[in-house]
DNA sequence: CAGCAAAAATGACATAGGTCAATTACAGCC
DNA sequence: GGCTGTAATTGACCTATGTCATTTTTGCTG
């Protein structure tokens, strides 16, 4: 199998690609290429040229920005089937606004911002698709700001945690950033966020460590810090907008990374 | 002057159906009609099946969301010129994300859903608009995120005077929203915005009030708030997206609504 | 299994900024 | 030009949260 051939494979797969004729596919390959991103290794730079998208195999990617302190401010949590940057390709002028690192190996297929620009103008189709999944990054970049905006550290927190919950579906969750990624996410010291989680032990509204936590009461934690109980509606009471679990696997509502 | 022509002429000069055949204009009309929405008046409420998007032809929207407490968080300023929920559209499930509500007395344009998708379809090359329409808000709204999570209330504060001066061009500026609006938007008590401006105007940073102030040392201001000095490059170090300075009002990096 | 480095927890302390209450300035209006 | 309601200012106070330093866990690796 050469590579085309496994990209054109794995292009296919991803949700995004579904139903694209093969014809535009193997147009839109002309102008990719896989690639691959060590651990810790930068995809792209801040505010450098973007000439081209990725669609991601396998791996991890982070986006992000530095604070004036230095301190990594986490947009995005990529996981396999993710296009990374895709929204970047359309602006003018066209750069890339985040950092993007891969926080384990991962490997890429690259895609040129010219075929996939072409493409696009070859079939509304995939135009309209393409406007969907950013209309959802819209979405969750919304309610990431309403999330930070809640006044609070621990409403945050919580807010956090309702989402995770909902998102996998049970009260026993797995946490998918590390406690000190959440910190900066919420916008609190790491400190604050582990006295926060060590005094939502002690009231036992939530059990376990580590990334791995039960919510032993939901509608306590809201309690306990001022938030309206939310049933299970999502932060504006949508149900997911999940229009393909195998292929597509993130919450509508947010971007937290599947675990 | 009949309804249709008139709206098909505002439609005309609206920044996003520049270049748009008439033939599809005329069938995004179909589904268009003009309304008007008085002063205070909800546009449409959150959580509110999306039918429409519209064209802000005169006045005043905000839209926002609400604090648990109730405060209303106010996402965007919109003024003539703009697409109101333009990106919802492609939203699935469609609702509202946000409320929405005059400000002013505002005449706008409202078309269907069903046409613009249907425009999307047929009209490549209006696809790629939207998708750059949307591509900006993103952009604008990753860029509140990060200013959203500036440590301190003065950093907030002073990122976002100068982006009104790079808006605005002039050091003498003027504040697009109250001193209470500015207060919700980043995220501080009032009292604390007012102390803040008192600092800055007893250091001789700034001058003016009530709106119309003057940056006399924006790098002073920076270096008061341990901001890194940004010589008026922007939060991205972006040249200023205005791809059509007479239609298209909007500064690429933040809505803060023109003067 | 020991040893190491990184992450997390904990404690002591300082302070930015929220809250509440009272006062002042301003804009619209008769 | 003098009301009147709203927005802004000011002051006093207090608490949530950041900071720094230290200890404890945890996960890895040889």
């Amino acid at each position: 199998m050469n590579l085309d051939t496994e990209s054109l494979n794995c292009l296919k797969k991803a949700f995004l690609f579904q139903n694209v004729s093969l014809e535009h596919l193997e147009k839109l390959l002309r102008g990719a290429r896989p690639t691959r991103c060590g651990m810790g290794r930068a995809l792209f730079e801040y505010q450098q040229k973007a000439t081209h998208f990725y669609l991601l195999k396998a791996g991890l990617i982070h986006t992000f920005r530095l604070s004036p302190d230095g301190d990594e401010k986490v947009f995005q949590v990529l996981r396999p089937g993710d296009l990374v940057a895709e929204a970047v390709m359309f602006m003018a002028p066209c750069v890339y606004p985040v950092y993007a690192r891969a926080e384990q190996d991962s490997a890429l297929i690259a895609v040129s911002r010219a075929s996939l620009l072409s493409l696009c103008r070859e079939s509304s189709d995939f135009s309209l698709k393409i406007l969907s999944a950013l209309s959802l990054r819209l979405y969750q970049n919304m309610n990431q700001i309403d999330q930070l905006t809640l006044s609070s550290a621990g409403q945050r927190l919580v807010s956090y945690l309702l989402e995770v919950k909902r998102h996998q579906g049970a009260d026993n969750i797995k946490l998918p950033i590390s406690q000190g990624m959440l910190a900066a996410r919420l916008n609190v010291a790491p400190e604050t966020l582990s006295r926060l989680f060590q005094g939502f032990r002690k009231k036992a509204l939530i059990a376990g460590r580590r990334g791995r936590l039960v919510l032993k009461d939901p509608d306590g934690l809201c309690r306990a810090v001022n938030l309206p109980v939310m049933n299970d509606t999502g932060p504006a009471g949508i149900a997911l907008a999940r229009t393909d679990p195998q292929q597509y696997s993130k919450c509508g509502c947010c971007n937290l990374g599947e675990v």
